[in-house]
DNA sequence: GTCTATAGCCTGATAGAC
DNA sequence: GTCTATCAGGCTATAGAC
């Protein structure tokens, strides 16, 4: 359409933000340098200008741009189908398989709790939690009306995030073996969790 | 005993550690320059030197310190008088309290998550988790013997630190009071859901 | 659209006087 | 134990050729 006709391999663009996106996850917006970037991406640092304003802009549309894979996966586990408890199921088994497989949003996410201005802090709800979150609230007023629906879908994510953000740590803690780490062995642990409590009256 | 007489209004050593751990905690080791330390120490940068080797050093020191502030306190809190339902709540209500109130320490532990090498996680274990791990590995096995021990201590550490974690996100979020920052409150659904999960049989 | 070259500033770290 | 002065290199960003 307006696009031009040769076959982009990968357009200069696309590549400069996803090599950015993984740096910026592993060593965060200030670990990583302009030369950084460009050294990555094969290019030098002068042409990143011609694409970015700046390095505050690189790093705004590097964060667009990770918002934007698998976005329809994370969503398509929020379809209304079954019973409460089996929603929930498929949709835990589903988030702690997406950040299971995709670190690096991960990481980027949890940079942004501890660095993120409010622009960037509204970018990540809008292009990530929001409709999740809507539907999760929803949701928990099915599964456990008896509590405040916030606190409960913020502790649906934290029991699945705080697993993976420790990931590095867990292994020096006590009582670790390597299921831990497998995806299917988390889901189920924390769906059983959220359902019923340590109470021993199932 | 071999400490010098005169009183020590603070210790110049001891006034460059408290304040590079709020640099450190609201920025990251990346964010905050030697000079940015050395004026807010109300020193010369030079200066540093003569009291640290290098950044690094001086980085893992001001951990080192970071970890030792309430420690007792968070140990109080493992008292085994009681239930485990009331040892529970003691406990998450004491490191809910301590999140809030010290909120250099979370910050600090968030940035080791994502940077910290082995030297610095093994020394967060050491000088923080370790003992309370170990106390809540056993208090976990009466409350929940149906779990795994590891996995559950790690999912109440979860669901009290990802509520922290998310302070500045959760205002952007539906269903959102102001409420939800009230350690209390917190403590309170956390304790909740452990013990009874969603299920309606209670 | 990418390059070379460079301006102007900030960085960690050191030398040596006091 | 702190200072002034400074080094060598890294940083973001720009100018201008191709």
């Amino acid at each position: 359409m307006g696009r031009p006709l040769q076959a982009p391999d990968l357009d200069t663009r696309e590549l400069i933000l996803k090599r950015a996106i993984s740096l910026f996850a592993r060593a965060g917006f200030a670990g990583v340098s302009m030369r950084d970037i460009a050294a990555a991406a094969g290019i030098t640092p002068a042409a990143l200008y011609h694409h970015f304003a700046n390095k505050q802009a690189l790093h705004l549309e590097a964060m667009r741009h990770a918002y934007e894979q698998r976005a329809d996966a994370r969503l398509a586990a929020l379809a209304p189908e079954g019973s409460p408890e089996e929603r929930l199921e498929r949709f835990v088994a589903r988030i702690v398989e997406d950040l299971h497989t995709n670190s690096d949003l991960r990481l980027l996410m949890q940079r942004e709790y501890l660095d993120g201005d409010e622009q960037r802090l509204r970018l990540l709800v809008e292009q990530v939690f929001r409709k999740q979150f809507d539907a999760l609230m929803a949701l928990a007023e099915s599964l456990g009306p008896q509590y405040d629906p916030h606190l409960l879908v913020i502790s649906i994510f934290g029991l699945v995030m705080y697993h993976f953000e420790t990931t590095a740590i867990r292994r020096l803690l006590p009582g670790y073996r390597a299921e831990h780490d497998n995806p299917t062995v988390i889901a189920q642990h924390v769906v059983h969790l959220i359902l019923h409590g340590v109470a021993r009256t199932q």
